[in-house]
DNA sequence: GTTGATGCAAATCATTTGCATATTC
DNA sequence: GAATATGCAAATGATTTGCATCAAC
């Protein structure tokens, strides 16, 4: 946050909101997180700081915060989603099935793969927040040394 | 479905499960859809046949496809589930964020993008069944036409 | 002082579960 | 006949909403 604030403030602003004190309270939760948040994980920060705010308000403020787009929310399809502060280059998520880890690439690597599609499909892909599923290199390796009977 | 059906049949009985009416339009009704499927439509779908079937039947059968592998599951990305009949080779998805509509592509595009990250990252992506957002070859036509203000 | 935001409680929606009954094997 | 699956109804859990009160402008 830090010097976003003044930034947030005035889109909110512009927008014809009003600057509250939980919605700061919340939009620091998710910065706090400095990655991917869920709705759960803010709640309990924010209580952290203050008790008494309720869990509808979370709920509207994330909203608001992702329809002026100062959030991001990815589906992970497990279900919940993350929320995280909207950085300024578009990247995406990689999620281990074994470990449950998480980590970001930037979108070089996808923005090949958009443009083969753009060109053999005729398609724009412009999801900037994709996660993908898989492996990370430790969960590979321990599957390689331990052979896992039947996988 | 036709000679899907002895398929199943035996996958479910080596799973220790039964082979039921319901269970049986249930899977048709998700390969009627040929293509995506939501549960809301396959109730729909098996209420035309059978209006006694419960909603909780459909989701227990629909989990049970899932475990044995009959049917996949696909997050759509917009919080709803996308079901389908496992094919044999993996593809993707392109859903229009503008008109809506969904095509289909294979991994081809997406496997040398996979590798990529592999390389650089580490992480062995094992998506089968991504879902991308963007524009369809039609609506990015429509806004390079319509100068859309703003965008 | 107005208007919009909040907290609370109740409503809603999708999904899950317990259990008696019906069905498959 | 024994065991599993089903339908029903009730439980759950997450998210949303109505409304009186409170805070921001």
């Amino acid at each position: 946050m830090t010097h976003q604030s003044l930034h947030w403030e005035k889109e909110m602003w512009a927008a014809g909101h009003r600057v509250t004190r939980q919605r700061a309270l919340i939009l620091d939760a998710v910065c706090a997180a400095d990655g991917h948040t869920s709705i759960g994980e803010v709640y309990a920060r924010v209580r952290r700081v203050d008790t008494t705010i309720d869990r509808s308000t979370i709920y509207r403020a994330l909203h608001l915060f992702v329809e002026l787009e100062l959030v991001l929310a990815a589906d992970t399809g497990s279900g919940d989603i993350l929320y995280e502060i909207r950085k300024l280059q578009p990247h995406h998520h990689l999620v281990c099935r074994d470990c449950g880890g998480e980590q970001e690439i930037g979108d070089a690597a996808l923005r090949m793969m958009f443009d083969d599609v753009s060109r053999q499909h005729g398609f724009r892909v412009e999801t900037d927040h994709l996660v993908m599923f898989g492996l990370c290199h430790e969960c590979v390796r321990a599957r390689e040394h331990h052979v896992v009977p039947g996988t």
